[in-house]
DNA sequence: GCTCTAGGTTAGTGATAACTTACCGTTAGC
DNA sequence: GCTAACGGTAAGTTATCACTAACCTAGAGC
């Protein structure tokens, strides 16, 4: 999943469906890469669950998926927590080993 | 900085970074990888502000960095904020059309 | 001061993956 | 029913990048 927005094009697409629900020719229309593309990043995204797509007419409706943003969230505020209580832990370290340097 | 914890190698560091500071010998005794390898890891991280690294001996300790991860997470609240915002754009539209075809 | 340990750097290599071209399936419109 | 539009798929190519091996630098301890 977060391999999945490594790439800086399939970034750019994320950006663009969040700021609106788009079919795939009108983003590889703004894209410097070409339809089939375009649609290749769709389908990595989709896999993990970053997009959506849904069937109108001859075209398909790509959006982001809400359900995989809050995954990526919490995968981010697990790296905050933790990284917060090991700070904490060695600031308490630190603490400990000033005590016994105090006497 | 998304394309940086692109790599799962990177990620990996990063969350055991999370967990606790190390040195890179630790890192990369307890990793697939070599030595170097990590080294250059770390200084990707580095350069876009996820780790910090600490002179401690001969060694260094790294160490994830509360300020990368906050851009971080405000970039993801980004997406989250826009995408909802379409999201109800969209509702919106979607009403307005029910409203036009109700007449 | 010499050695040993820890780690950053460089050059070269191999594998991954992003991209294009060509092709095929599907739906809407005449 | 035929045609055009939209889009997914496959094969092939190229470029990026992660990795290793070799080398160099700096601090610690005897």
């Amino acid at each position: 999943m977060m391999t999945a927005l490594g790439d800086p094009t399939r970034r750019e697409i994320f950006e663009r469906l969040s700021a609106r629900p788009s079919p795939v020719g009108e983003l590889a229309a703004s894209l410097p890469v070409s339809r089939p593309a375009v649609s290749q990043h769709l389908r990595v995204l989709r896999d993990v669950g970053l997009v959506r797509d849904e069937p109108a007419g001859t075209r398909r409706i790509y959006s982001v998926d809400h359900a995989g943003l809050a995954v990526l969230r919490t995968y981010l505020d697990q790296f905050w927590s933790r990284s917060l209580t090991a700070f904490a832990a060695h600031a308490q370290r630190e603490e400990t080993e000033d005590d016994a340097n105090s006497d």
